[in-house]
DNA sequence: TCTATATAC
DNA sequence: CTAACGTATATAGAA
C-alpha cells in the first residue's frame, strides 16, 4: 500500500514561481493550477499510490522568495495573482475527490506529519511532495519526502529516505530539528541561539545528537562565547525546538477509506478544467468513463423530421403568442442548411432539414413567425441572417439588398452574443456553454465535447453525428432563450441598456447590409500591381544577397538578424527573447551607416503590400466582382468593430506605393465613392470628458489642433510653431490618447527621455483640466474594476490590481484610453446606423459599404449625391452632443484612394 | 501553435 | 526599482 501526500500551497507557489503566468480569456489566472495538476498527475504517475491528499493551511501562508530579501530570511504575502488560485484548485481537487485537508490552528506541515505518520504505522510506503525543506524532518525508511525543482532542462526531483537525508546533511530527520533549534530560522521565526550558524549547528548534533545532549556535555566543550551563549539561552533552544518540530499528533478525523485514490477524471473535474481553459488538461479526461458529459436538460430535446409535425409546431407558437424563442440555425462552411433549432424554454426541438421540409421552407417559416412579432434570440445573427439570404430566391435577396436585411429578414431579432460581449468585451468568445455556465450556472457540452476532435462544419458532414449536432444545436437555442433574459437584466442593471438596444443591435442590421453590399474591387489591377512589385522585389533581393554575400530568407527574422549583426558585424544590435531585433524602428537608426538596411527596409515594405494586400486580396473577390468582409461585433475590448477575410481597415494609405491598393477598390457603375472621415475625434472626446477649456477652446476657435498644443507645450507664437514642433506635438497628443509615458514619446520623436517628461509636464500643464482626468480615469477604473465610455460601455481592468508593476501600468494606460477610444467607438457606431436608417427611410439607393474607425465610405448614385452628402454630414456631425463639435472631411472620388 | 513583422486608426 | 503608446488582422517562418 502506497500513500501519497502533497503540501497544497508550497507545490502551488512552486508552479506560480516556475511558470510564465497564464490567463484565461475571463482574465482568471491559471498558470499555477496547470502546474500544480501536472506535478499532481506525474507524481500519481510515478508512484502508482493507493492513497492520496492534499493538505492546505487554513490562511494563506506567507513564503520565502528567492528574488525578495533573501538573505534576510523575510517573507512576502502572496501575490493575488496567486491568492485567487488557491480556492480554485482546492475545488478542482474536490471535484476529482482528493481529498483536501486543512484545519483551522494547525499548519499544512502538521497534517502532512501526522498522515505520514499514520500511513507509516499502517504499515504504508509514504511520499510527501514539498518544495518545502522544513518537511526533511519527516524522512524515515518507510516516509520518502520529494522536492520538485524546476530546472531548465525540466523538472527534476529529490528524493530523501532517512537514509538520504543522513548521507546529504550528516546528521539524522529527528536531528535536523535539533539543528533548527540551534541554528535558528528567521523566517520561520525560530530564533535559535545567537552566534551559532549552519556550521556549528551541524557539528554539535552530529557530534551529541539532540540540544539536551550538547546541554549535558558543555563543561566538554572548547571554551567558546558561542558556548557561554548556548547556555545563557538554553530556553531559548528548547523554544527553538518546540517550535522547529512538526507535530505528529494534529486531531485529524478522516472517515474510513476517505484518502482512497479513485478516478481523478470526473465530469465535474473536466468542465472545471474547461472553464479554466486548461486546454493541455482535458486529453487526460478522454477514455474514461467520464468523457461524455451530459446534464439531463438533454433528454427534453427532440428531433422532429415529419413535416406535418413541424407544420404544427408552427402553427402552436403563432397561436400560443410566444413573445421569444431561442433559435440556433445549423450550417458548415458550405452554407448549407441542415436544420434549426427552437426552444420556449419548456420545449427544445431541432427541425431537421429532410424530405418536404427543406431548408427554404425553414428559413421561411422562421421569418414568418419573426414578422408576426415572435422574438428570435440567436447566436451570431448576423452570419444566420448571411445564410438565410443564401437560400433565398433572387427576387429575395435582390429585396434584402436594396430594403435591408432589417424588414426583409428578422425584422424582430436579437443577438445574445453581442449581449454577452458588452458585459464583458475582453474575452475571447461568447459560446452557449460558456454563457450557460456563467449567467445560469449549468454546465452544458462544448463543441468538442460532442464531436471530439471535430469542429461542427466537419461534425455537419458526418451522419453519424447527428446525434450530437441534434444536441448541440438544441442547447444553443435552450440557452438562448434561457440566458438571454439575464444577459439582458445585468445589461439594464449595468446601466448598458441602451447601448444594446439603440446601438449594437441596430447596428448588427447596419453590419449586415455592409456585409452583403461588399465592394467592387479590380482584381486584374491587383495582379499588374503584384507583378510590378515582383519586379522590384527581385531587384531588392539580388542587392541584398549582393552586399550579404549570400542567399538567405530575407523574411526570417532570425536568418535576417544572424547575417546582419552576426556575419555582417553591424553594431548597435537589439535583443529580442529570440534573437536579434529587425524591427523597422531599430533598423532605422542602423540605415545611414549600413546601404543593405534601406534594401532590406525597402524589400519588407513591398513583401508586405504583395503577400497580404496584391496577393492577398484577390482571392477575396466573390462571383459578383466585390469583396464581402465580415465586420465582427464581438471581438475588441474597447467596442471598436474589426474586421476580418479580408481586413478592410489596415489597407496601406500612409505609405506612396501602398496608397495604389486603394485604387483597385472603385464604385460600381452610375455611382462615385463619398468618404467622410471624423476629424480628430478622439481629441475631441477627450476635450469634452476632460472639459478642459484649453483644448474644448482650441477646438471652438477651429485651431489646428497640432499646432495649438506646439504652441502650448513649447511656449511658442501660434504663427511661429515649426513643423517639428508641431510634428512632436503630435506625438504628444497621441501619446496622451494610448497612455503615455516619456520613454514611449522619447522613442517616438526622438528626442532625451527627460525632454519628452518636459514635453508632457508643459502638456499637463497648458491643459489644466487634462492632469485631474487622467488621474480620475486611474482611480475610477480601479475602484470600480472596469473603464466605462461616455455611454457607458464598459472594459474591465484587472491589470490594475496587478502585483506585477509592468502588468499595472498597462491597466492604467488601458484605464486612460479605452473611455476615449470607446467613446469614439460609441459615436462613430451610433452615425453608422443613423446614416444607413436614414438612407434606407429616404429611398435612397445609395448604400454604406465600409466603416474604419473614423470613416465612413458610401457608394453614392450620382443623382443623389447632393442629397447623401447632406445625410451623411448632419448623421455624423450630430450623432453626439458634445461640448466641442465633430467635424468631419468628406470627399468624392472614382476609387478609395480618391475619395479619402 | 506561437513569434515577429507589417498594415490601419 | 522594474518597462516603457492604445486597438485590431494577416502573413511568413520556426517549432
Amino acid at each position: 500500500m502506497k500513500l501519497l501526500l502533497m503540501d497544497g500551497h508550497s507545490i502551488l507557489n512552486r508552479a506560480y514561481y516556475g511558470l510564465p503566468d497564464l490567463t484565461n480569456s475571463a482574465g482568471e489566472h491559471t498558470g499555477a493550477i496547470f502546474g500544480f495538476l501536472n506535478m499532481m498527475f506525474k507524481f500519481i504517475e510515478d508512484e502508482q499510490p493507493d492513497n492520496f491528499a492534499v493538505a492546505f493551511d487554513v490562511h494563506a501562508p506567507t513564503f520565502r522568495h528567492k528574488m525578495y530579501d533573501a538573505y534576510k530570511g523575510t517573507r512576502k504575502p502572496m501575490d493575488p495573482e496567486l491568492r485567487e488560485q488557491v480556492p480554485r484548485i482546492q475545488e478542482i481537487l474536490k471535484a476529482m475527490g482528493v481529498p483536501v485537508i486543512t484545519m483551522e490552528g494547525w499548519e499544512a506541515d502538521d497534517i502532512l506529519g501526522t498522515l505520514s505518520r499514520i500511513g507509516q504505522e499502517k504499515g504504508m510506503d509514504v511520499t510527501i511532495v514539498s518544495g518545502d525543506r522544513d518537511l526533511l524532518q519527516l524522512a524515515t525508511d518507510k516516509i520518502k519526502i520529494s522536492i520538485p525543482k524546476t530546472k531548465k532542462t525540466g523538472t527534476e526531483i529529490e528524493n530523501y529516505f532517512a537514509k538520504d537525508f543522513e548521507q546529504a546533511y550528516g546528521v539524522t530527520p529527528k536531528q535536523y530539528i535539533d539543528v533548527k533549534a540551534l541554528m535558528g530560522d528567521s523566517s520561520d521565526n525560530i530564533p535559535g541561539v545567537a552566534g551559532i550558524g549552519e556550521k556549528t549547528a551541524f557539528k554539535w548534533i552530529a557530534q551529541y545528537g539532540s540540544i539536551e545532549e550538547c546541554h549535558a556535555h558543555v563543561s566538554e566543550m572548547k571554551k567558546a562565547k558561542v558556548v557561554d551563549n548556548f547556555i545563557e539561552q538554553w530556553d531559548t533552544a528548547v523554544l527553538s525546538k518546540e517550535l522547529a518540530t512538526i507535530n505528529l499528533n494534529a486531531p485529524i478525523e478522516l472517515e474510513e477509506g476517505s484518502t482512497k485514490l479513485g478516478n481523478l477524471f470526473t465530469e465535474e473535474a473536466y468542465l472545471l478544467c474547461k472553464r479554466y481553459e486548461l486546454k493541455k488538461l482535458l486529453p487526460r479526461f478522454e477514455n474514461t468513463d467520464t468523457a461524455s458529459v451530459t446534464d439531463n436538460t438533454a433528454d427534453s430535446f427532440k428531433r422532429v423530421n415529419d413535416f406535418s409535425e413541424v407544420e404544427t409546431f408552427f402553427e402552436d407558437i403563432k397561436k400560443t403568442g410566444k413573445a421569444f424563442i431561442g433559435a440556433s440555425i445549423m450550417a458548415g462552411d458550405d452554407k448549407v442548411i441542415r436544420g434549426a433549432a427552437l426552444s420556449d424554454g419548456e420545449s427544445t426541438v431541432y427541425v431537421e432539414c429532410q424530405g418536404f421540409i427543406s431548408a427554404d421552407y425553414l428559413c421561411h417559416k422562421l421569418m414568418e413567425i419573426c414578422k408576426a412579432g415572435v422574438r428570435l434570440c440567436f447566436w451570431d445573427l448576423k452570419n444566420v441572417m448571411h445564410l438565410i439570404t443564401n437560400i433565398l430566391s433572387d427576387d429575395e435577396k435582390k429585396a434584402v439588398m436594396e430594403k435591408g436585411g432589417k424588414s426583409q429578414i428578422f425584422p424582430n431579432a436579437v443577438d445574445v452574443s453581442v449581449a454577452a460581449y458588452l458585459l464583458n468585451p475582453t474575452k475571447k468568445e461568447y459560446t452557449a456553454d460558456d454563457v450557460a455556465n456563467e449567467m445560469l450556472g449549468i454546465i452544458i457540452p462544448a463543441a468538442a465535447d460532442l464531436f471530439g476532435k471535430k469542429k461542427l462544419k466537419d461534425a455537419l458532414l458526418d451522419d453519424s453525428l447527428l446525434e450530437a449536432v441534434t444536441t448541440y444545436a438544441c442547447y444553443e437555442a435552450y440557452v438562448a432563450y434561457g440566458a438571454f433574459e439575464k444577459v439582458m437584466a445585468e445589461i439594464e442593471a449595468a446601466g448598458m441598456g441602451h447601448i444594446f438596444t439603440d446601438i449594437e443591435m441596430p447596428l448588427l442590421y447596419t453590419l449586415f447590409d455592409m456585409e452583403i453590399q461588399g465592394i467592387a474591387m479590380d482584381k486584374e489591377a491587383l495582379a499588374q500591381f503584384s507583378q510590378k512589385l515582383s519586379t522590384r522585389i527581385e531587384e531588392l533581393e539580388k542587392d541584398i544577397y549582393a552586399q550579404a554575400g549570400e542567399e538567405f530568407n530575407i523574411n526570417s527574422p532570425k536568418q535576417l538578424g544572424v547575417i546582419l549583426f552576426e556575419k555582417m558585424g553591424i553594431e548597435g544590435g537589439k535583443k529580442t527573447k529570440t534573437g536579434y531585433s529587425t524591427a523597422a524602428d531599430v533598423l532605422e537608426e542602423l540605415a545611414p551607416a549600413n546601404p543593405i538596411i534601406g534594401s532590406i527596409l525597402e524589400y519588407r515594405q513591398l513583401a508586405k503590400l504583395k503577400s497580404t494586400y496584391a496577393d492577398g486580396l484577390q482571392p477575396c473577390v466573390g462571383a459578383d466582382g466585390r469583396v464581402h468582409s465580415t465586420f465582427m461585433q464581438t471581438v475588441t475590448a474597447t467596442g471598436r468593430i474589426s474586421s476580418i477575410e479580408p481586413n478592410l481597415q489596415n489597407i496601406p494609405i500612409r505609405m506612396e506605393l501602398g496608397k495604389e491598393i486603394r485604387r483597385v477598390f472603385y464604385p460600381k457603375d452610375g455611382c462615385v465613392f463619398l468618404d467622410a472621415d471624423y476629424s480628430q475625434i478622439e481629441l475631441r472626446v477627450l476635450a469634452h470628458m476632460s472639459g478642459d477649456d484649453n483644448l474644448i477652446g482650441a477646438f471652438k476657435a477651429g485651431q489646428d489642433i497640432h499646432r495649438s498644443t506646439a504652441s502650448l507645450v513649447f511656449n511658442t507664437p501660434f504663427d511661429q510653431v515649426t513643423d517639428l514642433q508641431r510634428r512632436s506635438a503630435k506625438a504628444v497628443n497621441f501619446g496622451i490618447v494610448y497612455g503615455i509615458s516619456a520613454f514611449g514619446l522619447a522613442k517616438d520623436i526622438g528626442v532625451g527621455r527627460k525632454e519628452a517628461q518636459e514635453y508632457i509636464d508643459n502638456y499637463l500643464k497648458a491643459y489644466p483640466k487634462m492632469h485631474t482626468f487622467l488621474e480620475g480615469l486611474k482611480s475610477s477604473a480601479k475602484e470600480k474594476g472596469y473603464a466605462v465610455t461616455l455611454y457607458g460601455r464598459r472594459r474591465p481592468v484587472p491589470e490594475l490590481n496587478s502585483s506585477n508593476f509592468m502588468n499595472r501600468q498597462f491597466g492604467e494606460r488601458v484605464a486612460m484610453n479605452s473611455p476615449i477610444q470607446g467613446t469614439a467607438a460609441d459615436i462613430i457606431k451610433i452615425a453608422m446606423v443613423k446614416v444607413h436608417d436614414r438612407l434606407l427611410a429616404e429611398g435612397l439607393k445609395s448604400k454604406l459599404l465600409l466603416q474604419v474607425h473614423d470613416e465612413l465610405l458610401v457608394e453614392t448614385y450620382i443623382d443623389e449625391q447632393e442629397k447623401v452628402e447632406s445625410v451623411i454630414r448632419e448623421e455624423m456631425e450630430n450623432a453626439a452632443e458634445l461640448s466641442v463639435k465633430l467635424e468631419i472631411d468628406m470627399n468624392e472620388g472614382s476609387n478609395w484612394l480618391e475619395a479619402h
